[in-house]
DNA sequence: AACTATTTATAAGA
DNA sequence: TTCTTATAAATAGTT
């Protein structure tokens, strides 16, 4: 007697376009958020600074800073000398985006908090993790 | 008779920093190509334009953008009325680590290409992914 | 740097 | 769409 598997499980695709418009908005949301844990992972565990902008094709934008970004970023500006070149659209979209999509914090502080409770712990430490955009 | 493990396999941590600095440097190491490797995926599955930079403790930065995410801002620029603030470091920040890591455009490109052989495929359908740091 | 056992992420399906 | 399930992929510790 056979037991008929419920699933197939986690299929492997090959890294191209994701044609079927459904899929892809599935596929997008659920490695938005994979993405932004495993920045927030890497901040915490080594203490590195990330900084991440994720651009949907549906004119939003998603970010994710790590607190202290702003300084390090000093730290370069006074290492290099200044660039007359001009176009800041970078910063711009930035400070654009911190109004748009505070709610990316919340994702993260979520995946976080699922996290955590599964462990049993606090969250306090990892508290300062996954404050977006700060500038 | 036991067949002794060869090792313990991936242990499951606690993600809160490392205090052992060479277990650090290592898994920073691991964890930012795998970042890197996320990112170019996501751009490439979804069609979406991501910008990453992550910044080290040891003052450097590694930076990741897919080709054509200074279009996706312009599109930013043109949708909000210009802010007057001024702080324009990460721009800058992104500018200077242009010419310090190009180096990180190949070890995305080597992931792929890693990735690819064991496929048996060719890179061509990944090749416009990957480009780092194009502002 | 390579390996391997295990955890984590996630493609499909319910 | 949220949850489940099976499996692919990432990776901690070891060598």
């Amino acid at each position: 007697m056979v037991q008929e598997k419920k699933t197939r499980g986690l299929q492997k695709i090959d890294i191209v376009k994701i044609e079927n418009e459904q899929n892809l908005q599935v596929t997008f949301r659920k490695r938005r958020a994979g993405l932004f844990k495993k920045a927030s992972e890497l901040c915490t565990l080594t203490g590195s600074k990330v900084t991440l902008v994720v651009f949907s094709l549906g004119k939003k934008a998603y970010c994710f800073g790590s607190p202290g970004v702003n300084a390090i970023i000093d730290r370069f500006e006074s290492q290099t000398p200044k660039s007359i070149d001009s176009s800041n659209l970078l910063l711009e979209a930035h400070r654009k985006i911190n109004v748009q999509h505070l709610n990316n914090e919340l994702t993260i502080l979520q995946n976080q908090f699922e996290a955590e409770k599964k462990r049993g712990k606090t969250l306090n430490q990892q508290r300062k993790v996954g404050e977006t955009c700060h500038w």
